[in-house]
This record gives structure tokens, sequence and C-alpha cells, in this order.
DNA sequence: ATAATAACATACCGACCGGTCGGTATGGCT
DNA sequence: AGCCATACCGACCGGTCGGTATGTTATTAT
């Protein structure tokens, strides 16, 4: 029980192939066998532990969004202003490592490759460690008349979605470092593109 | 060579169908047999128009693409102040039938299946039906001092993804017809989120 | 009319891949 | 030691699906 059992490593191997695999290749290209040569055991394995391929990246993903969530509360839970608690927020998830940060981008990747018990149950698992946590800080901010009423919930779609255009390559070349894009995504969600209006 | 249209009805029959299935299944679920059924041909009909599944795709996706650039185009050649444009290219896109406006969603669903000879080819046709589109009216603005000097084809990006934002089941909900997606997706591009300093 | 070619149809191949299943090793418990 | 559950192996199956080879019909050219 203190140690780790045999089993939680294999389990835990498994998982950390499956996100490389996952994030290099798309799902159908992924296949069980390469997952279990990368995992140093057999199919039999994998089928002994997951019951699936569904299940088995399913896992992966639910489990990376359970840790992406407690990272997230803390910033809803922080005390300061919306911006800063949105900059705090933002800044936790674009300084997370290389694969960490890439991983919940896999949610909406693959997000329609999965049937409809499946796909609602991972759309509101990510809708519950992202949006969710931008939304209530937004909800703060508008109570606290920093931000204008709107709907929460598609005005938290809106930040994050500005965040991801922050990801791609190009992004990363034009904006540098996490400071730059930290200062770009929410100039732009507060203030927007248009000049200021003080001129012409 | 008069009458030779009998192929491009076919293809036509072809694409339409292929339109509809990729759009209501993902790409690994559209097998070659469902599309000829669904286009009254069999496989050896479409093998001999197109080389394969992804030629198949593809072809649609561009020739989707192309007629999508011309009518964005209209838009970007108009005058008017740069929030006029991008009020009439985003109205442009919004009014499209239903099938015509969920296609171009297909390139960012399915981009990542694709490897990269390819892929490159079909993001670059993206960028220059929609973003350039986009990008080019920002260009304008920037230069007419309406909007603040800024990277246009990240700013681009951006517009498209709020864009997108409007188009999920919940923004319908919320925002109801297309004046009102409209009149939100400007007011955050240009204004951002924020209240307002004094009244306005 | 007839040859020639394009436009299909039919039958089939071969490979891959998810999943299964009987069996084997390991390690803790009594 | 004896027992048993768990962990794991590895060969195999069933089916699907992209692709092909070849035959058959329609269309055009001469």
């Amino acid at each position: 029980m203190m140690l780790e059992t045999r089993s939680q490593a294999t389990i835990s191997r498994i998982l950390d192939v499956a996100r490389t695999l996952f994030l290099t290749k798309s799902y159908a290209d992924v296949s069980m066998a390469s997952l279990a040569a990368g995992a140093d055991v057999t199919k039999g394995a994998l089928y002994h532990h997951f019951v699936g391929k569904e299940e088995l990246y399913l896992a992966l993903l639910h489990r990376d969004l359970k840790s992406k969530g407690q990272l997230f509360r803390q910033s809803v839970e922080a005390s300061g202003t919306a911006r800063q608690r949105l900059a705090r927020l933002t800044r936790d998830f674009l300084t997370l490592p290389r694969e960490e940060r890439a991983l919940i981008r896999l949610v909406r990747r693959d997000i329609n490759i999965f049937h409809d018990p499946v796909r609602a149950n991972l759309i509101s698992a990510y809708q519950e460690a992202l949006p969710n946590c931008v939304a209530s800080i937004i909800s703060d901010g508008i109570r606290a008349g920093e931000l204008r009423p709107q709907d929460t919930r598609l005005a938290s779609w809106h930040f994050v979605g500005m965040v991801e255009v922050t990801l791609t390559p190009y992004a990363n070349g034009v904006l540098g470092d996490v400071t730059a894009k930290l200062d770009h995504v929410l100039d732009l969600f507060f203030s927007g593109s248009a000049a200021s209006p003080t001129t012409s």
C-alpha cells in the first residue's frame, strides 16, 4: 500500500507512453500494439488494465483534466482583481511543461471521434477543469464592476480561445516569452483591439 | 466534350454525399463503401474519379475553401470602416446555409489526421480563404487608425476564433439571431470585455 | 457502323487492428 | 509449503476497409 504496487507502475508506464504517442500521432494512428511495445508489455497487459483502446485514452485525458482542474482552482480561490487572477491562471497554464500543456489540447483535438455518452462526459470534464474556472473569475469580475455584464460561459470560451491562439508556433515567434503572451491575451480580452478612443 | 458533363454530375453527387457524411461522422468512420452507396455508384467509380480516400476528402475541402474565399474577398474589396467590412464578412459567413457554414469547420476538425506535405497545403489554403481576408481588413483598420497597431495574422486568428465560439449550440441559445452574434463578436473584438471606464 | 475510349460495375485481395483467450509467472497470505 | 489472486504473455480470430484487377456498358470520334 505504501509501496507503489506493480500494476500501478505499469499502468503509469502505459499512460506515459500513451501521452507521448497520442500527442505525436492521431488517435487512429496509435495502435494498441505500439502502446504495448512502448510500455514494454504486451497487448494482453493493456487489456488487463483497460477495457479497450477508448477507455485507455479517456483514462489518460480524465486523469490530466483532474490535475489541471486542481491547479486552476488555486487561481479561482486566490484574491485580487479578476485581471490578476486570470493572469495567474493563464501563467500557471503557460508555464506548464510542454507535454503537460499540450495534453489538454487533445480534448479539443479528438472530441469529435467519440460518440455521445462518452463524448458529453468528456466535454463536461473539460468544461469543469478549465472554462468553469475562468467563468468563475469572470463572474466575480462582473460583480465587482471590473467587467461588463455578459454571459460568463461564453466569455470563458472566448478567453480560452485567445489563450489557445498564443500556443501556435507563429504566436511563439511573435510574442516570445510567457509574459508577452499574458499581456497580449489580457489586453485583448479586457480592452479589445480598437485604438484608444481618446484620439480622432 | 460538350456532353461530358456526366462525369461532372457523378463527381458532384459523390462530393455532395461526402459533404453530408463527413459532417456527420468522423473521417475514419466514413468508408469508401458508404460514400459509393450514398452516391448510387460503386467503389470502382470512386477510384475512377479520385486516386483515393484522402484525395477525395481534400478535393471536397479545397473546393469549399475556394468558394468561401471568393465570397469573403468581396468584403475585403468593399469600402467602409474596418468594423463595417468585418461585419459584412462575418454576416456573409453566418448567413450561409447550415452545411455550407459547417463545412469550413471540418478543416480545423480534421487538420491533425493528415501528414505534412498535404497538411501544410491544406492549412495554407484555409489561411488564404478566411484568416487572410480578415487580416487584410484589419491591416487597413490599423492604417486608418481604427485599430491599434498589432500583428495582423494573430489578430485575424483571434477574430475567427471568436466567430467560431458563436457557432456552438450554447451560443445559439444565448445570442439567438445573426445580428446578435455579429454585435457580440464585433464588440468583443473592438472593445473587449472590460466595463466602460466612465459611461457609454 | 465501328473502333476507341471514358465511365462505370463486380469480384476480390491483403493488410492491419482491436479484441479474445488459454495459459504462465509472481508474490502475498495462511 | 501450499494456495490463490493478480499480473502478464503471446498466439490467434474476425472483421473491416482501402485499394486493385478485370469485365461490362455508355459515349464520342472517324
